[in-house]
DNA sequence: ATGAAAGCGCTAACAG
DNA sequence: CTGTTAGCGCTTTCAT
């Protein structure tokens, strides 16, 4: 209990200076006397020593590892999930991740990322689909701190992980127009950023390689990227006389099914919806959620797996790019167009 | 982009002392002029300086708050929304909030918790039902760091927020009771704490008040507490011939519907459920989850402001608790029994 | 086998 | 108005 026992005190009360203790408690004590190296291990126990940690890495720089984790809210399972697979590298590289939620509140990020600069951060994985390039260099101060990109726009620079969005949509699609619909939405969102501008265009292109119209005047919704976007858009989604929705991720699916529930529209009778991202929760909604997978965890896992490359290849190649693959899960709320 | 620049870059730069940018920087320098001011402010925009969190912190001990934010688990829809409650009031206090997700996994808390304690964290916010006091101080090595404990067990000291668990059993009880039934589970966890006893102390007692029998021999289920923890337990709560099951939170409910309706059981029909929490989930599954309701959101912002008092107030009262109400909201997973 | 001294980047008395 | 000095807690040459 109390106050702050340094290694200074230790030293003292050894009876030897503070290189010896510091040695001693970095392993690097061989040559001392074993004597003196028990004594100072019993000390420490005794007085619980805890090094400092912010005197410690104001010496030893880079050596001791933390990565920034910056995500727009921790609580959606995608990104919890994502998470996850960022902790367990981060454990086996004996990395320590701080984890920070901004909420996709441009500021709280900027403050955020600011924050990690200060603390001197070894790397960073920011999943931001807000954040441009520039405003990324922008808050790092131009420090030459490796990051790496996620769910994110692809015309920017730097090291990523990516999915293949395009080919997401096509999928989606596909297995729309295999079930005979021909009156199909995409349910977008407001901000659109490339990942969503990508899904869509494989959406589209594959239908209107059919002869189908699909065009952003009558095919396009857009909704808050959260459930409650999703069930807000239920009404305009009836309304459209569609037979059949692809959403921007599942959160959204899976308010839009509650939505369609509510008005008394049946899925997938009336409506078929797909989602994308394949998030825990599909399997556990009723009808189960039909979505287009992606390997979350694991691309939390390979998002901190590239950063751990850079952090200690500085000058390694250009720029490093992991590419996941997307699969189709077809589930129940999606079947077999009834309609004509 | 590159090195570091520190102050006494800076302060070379500009042709001054580091004191004189130390203080113009830090927003004390009304009594340095005008030019010095403006030109130390311009460099300081041209090269980016950020100063150094660590030499900072080392110096400033207290005065720079980070807090510390322990959870078993940021993916689950509750301790996504008590974290959002701690980085409200954290955003307004100025504190920065690092977030530990632990896994549930003993031997990583603990490991954060050094983590944590090395950093010097001025507060922390722990929910764990794992750790029993004694382990966090041994974590804390009897440091006397501020911590305030959530959702665990009630016979601990250390200021806390708690809500009525057992009040929180005796309304799902009287809500089941009320609509007829007798044959009553209570889905409960493997590894039990307080306030699942709690929960489940309430909830027992107010059923043997109607003389019906309610014992742990034939009453008592127990899951892992999860979604899945919920949906293996179907098959055994479908055997048990209850027609309706507490469970101990609303993930655990949110599987067993899911289970239930995999083995053609309807809810609320055959058996009715309800969960403990109200996370958002429960508007989106179908049925709707009946459940008790937590203000979790507010229980986030309420540890965060004792945690602050404390930090602020160290040597004040013994212990500060604060109670949260809890409340039944009616949904479809419970209807009228219709056994008889 | 051990310690003195320097210094990481910064702030804060205390002198001018 | 501005600079000197000391020092936060620690690691690390380099002597001894």
């Amino acid at each position: 209990m109390g106050k702050k026992v340094t290694i200074r005190d230790i030293a003292r009360m050894a009876g030897v200076s503070v290189t010896t203790v510091s040695q001693v408690l970095n392993g690097k004590g061989k040559r001392f006397s074993k004597t003196t190296r028990e004594k100072i291990m019993k000390l420490r126990d005794q007085y619980q020593y805890v090094p400092d940690f912010h005197a410690r890495s104001l010496i030893m720089k880079g050596s001791i590892n933390t990565i920034g984790v910056l995500v727009p809210n921790v609580s959606e399972s995608f990104f919890g999930t994502f998470v996850e697979g960022v902790q367990q590298v981060a454990r086996q590289e004996k990395l320590i991740p701080l984890i920070f939620s901004a909420n996709r509140e441009p500021k709280l990020e900027q403050e955020y990322l600011e924050q990690m600069v200060e603390r001197s951060i070894d790397g960073l994985i920011i999943a931001s689909a807000r954040m441009t390039t520039e405003m990324i260099n922008q808050a790092l101060s131009n420090r030459d701190i490796p990051y790496i990109l996620f769910d994110r726009n692809y015309d920017q620079q730097g090291a990523r992980v990516l999915t293949d969005d395009y080919h997401g949509g096509q999928l989606a699609a596909q297995h729309l127009l295999a079930l005979g619909h021909t009156k199909m939405l995409f349910l977008g969102v407001k901000n659109i950023t490339e990942n969503f501008k990508q899904r869509m265009a494989g959406f589209q292109e594959t239908i209107n390689a059919q002869e189908i119209n699909f065009d952003e005047d009558h095919n396009l919704l857009k909704a808050d990227l959260s459930k409650d976007g999703g069930y807000q858009m239920a009404r305009p989604v009836i309304e459209s006389g569609a037979t059949a929705v692809f959403t921007a991720n599942d959160e959204v699916a899976i308010g839009l099914m509650r939505g369609l529930r509510e008005q008394g529209v049946r899925v997938p009778e009336d409506i078929s919806v797909i989602g994308y991202d394949d998030i825990i929760l599909d399997e556990y909604v009723y009808p189960q959620l039909t979505t287009i997978h992606q390997p979350i965890f694991k691309l939390g896992v390979g998002a901190t797996e590239i950063l751990l490359n850079k952090i200690n290849h500085p000058d390694a190649e250009p720029e490093q790019v992991e590419h996941f693959p997307v699969k189709l899960i077809a589930r129940q709320s999606t079947g077999k167009c009834q309609q004509n």
